[in-house]
DNA sequence: CCTCAGTGGCATTTCC
DNA sequence: GGAAATGCCACTGAGG
């Protein structure tokens, strides 16, 4: 399709236009994203369903994960203290 | 533990090892996909940082989403509804 | 309430007691508020019967139901959106 | 309006139209009472909110509640349990 | 008995 | 940073 005819103005790229279809790019891009995120959601879900039906009780994995979480979230703070005072000291 | 080959009693794979193999692959597996999810999670926060910095209002845009997944919703209730009639009428 | 009468100090309002009571009294509205509560759900759950022993299926109900208030509910949000759009412009 | 014409027949009360009626009714008074639960539950939200704003930690009421209820629903029991005994002596 | 929807509670995130 | 909202999980209770 050719935007070289100026005849085809009612279908075009007014300024409204053109924030409209900004937007609504923005809102499929927020959609599809928030769609994988809900696949995950739910291959989770069935890895905990896999875990379960083998003996393991999702309580205690959701428990374990949490803690485990904990440990590299401090760990990642520790190490960024560290660095920030080697670059204090200059030892960066 | 089998005391058949004393040669493999420390890295053997007796019952207890199996199941703790098998716990720890389970858990590997979760958080490598929450991992994944809070990555598309990080992703949404962009697109709307974007579209703000743009002049679309995230509150406004997290509306139209919500309304437009309860729309997608409905629909599916619906033909749920539909086939539950169906089956009731024996047309299943 | 005035603590110079050393008679009263056994059962008095200190201002332990003060708390205790107002614990009991905030306990008890719940409780009593749970029980119509319960009665609401009991009721609903007549009706159901009800309804099954003439023939309809709860089942179907139930659906209709949710449907309606998802209808019901969308309408609410799309108010929303308008006042959001309509603040967005300056316009409230 | 009046039930004596028999001109008006096409919104008459066939068979169907009164099932449908029918079911109306039914829907309409389970929404009326999902309504009321719907509050009730509010109000209850309420309460712990107030309670919470004058220094009282909901979690720890919502325990005690769920204690005293377990305390007379056992209380309860025993009551039936000796009414059981009574009446298998010839004692009601 | 067992599945499943509904509901309350908790944690995270978001907005002010 | 604190309050409010949203989403998620566990649990209870109903229905098959």
């Amino acid at each position: 399709m050719s935007a070289s005819s100026a005849l085809k103005i009612s279908a075009g790229t007014t300024p409204e236009n053109f924030a409209k279809e900004r937007l609504k790019t923005l809102i499929e891009r927020v959609e599809r994203l928030e769609e994988e995120k809900s696949e995950l959601a739910s291959d989770i879900r069935d890895v905990y369903a896999e875990a379960k039906s083998t003996g393991f009780e999702p309580k205690v994995m959701r428990q374990i994960i949490r803690l485990r979480k904990m440990d590299s979230e401090a760990r990642m703070e520790q190490e960024e203290l560290l660095d920030l005072y080697k670059s204090s000291l200059g030892m960066l």
